[in-house]
DNA sequence: AACGCAAACAACCGCACCAGG
DNA sequence: ACCTGGTGCGGTTGTTTGCGT
């Protein structure tokens, strides 16, 4: 969908700076200029370029479009459950999701995830008990960024509307999204996994799916999600390989992936 | 045919992080 | 330890397109 080309022209106090669409031409000279003398600052790049533009808008016109092999629209079906899972594990970090997809931007993940998955999740959410609670503190003391978080953990008995463990739904796999959301916003979300015995039919889905989380490398991710008080855990303590590993400030716990707590 | 609304998505903006001085 | 510039990321905005009335 191609956008209009509003020409906002701003001064920037030397120069006039171009704002809004980019035309064919400057596409041109921007890939040319690339190819000829690499990446060397973006900043100071747009004007031997022969771009009236900024630094950042250089950059993301060539992150998100000009660049090689970037794939645009006609997300796969195969591509959306990725999308869907790693979400679910990973909240909004869209740069990280898109490195697990080849040719995608964080841009375009995240449009996608905006206007065609994010209401279908919460849709599928509301129909879905929720299990247990696992909160981002945002404990003032920690010194955290938004960005490293410190991990509470609440056991299922404490969680929201929850009585003891044994009292926890058994969320139906039929959609993973919001039975076993992760979300990463002022709090996370982590519904218990099934137990093993249960595995049947589209609980073995799930474990499929689990497994696949494996395999794209959630354990780095899950690793920057997980520090403690400003610090990260070391790699050890918070693992994917047989389950999810948290540590708050007073306890370690420990969710494997039977949905056991320790 | 004209209008209004929602969807789609490119691009901008503000903030945080990081490295170097 | 502090400052500054460059970069990256996520949130938001603005415009076009498509569809229903």
């Amino acid at each position: 969908m191609a956008r209009y080309p509003r020409v906002d022209k701003i001064s920037n106090g030397k120069n006039t700076v171009k704002k809004g669409a980019w035309s064919a031409d400057e596409d041109r000279k921007l890939v040319a200029y690339i190819m000829r003398f690499d990446i060397w600052n973006w900043t100071h790049m747009a004007e031997p370029a022969g771009l009236a533009r900024t630094g950042k808008s250089c950059r993301l016109r060539w992150m998100n479009y000009l660049r090689p092999n970037i794939k645009h629209g006609n997300i796969t079906k195969e591509e959306e459950e990725i999308i869907i899972n790693l979400h679910r594990v990973l909240g909004k970090r869209w740069a990280t999701i898109a490195s697990r997809l080849p040719g995608r931007t964080d841009n375009e993940i995240k449009n996608y995830w905006n206007t065609h998955l994010k209401k279908r999740c919460a849709q599928e959410k509301l129909e879905m008990p929720i299990a247990c609670d696992v909160k981002v503190n945002s404990n003032p003391n920690d010194n955290l960024t938004h960005q490293n978080p410190s991990i509470a953990i609440l056991h299922p008995t404490e969680a929201t509307n929850l009585g003891s463990p044994r009292d926890i739904p058994v969320p139906h796999a039929s959609s993973l999204c919001p039975s076993h959301e992760v979300v990463r916003d002022d709090k996370i979300l982590v519904n218990r996994w099934h137990s093993r015995g249960n595995m049947m039919g589209e609980d073995a889905n799930l474990w499929e799916q689990l497994q696949s989380l494996k395999d794209f490398s959630a354990i780095e991710d899950l690793e920057g999600m997980c520090p403690n008080s400003g610090s990260l855990l070391p790699s050890s303590e918070c693992m994917y390989s047989d389950g999810v590993y948290f540590r708050d400030s007073q306890d370690d716990f420990t969710i494997d992936l039977w949905g056991n707590w320790s």
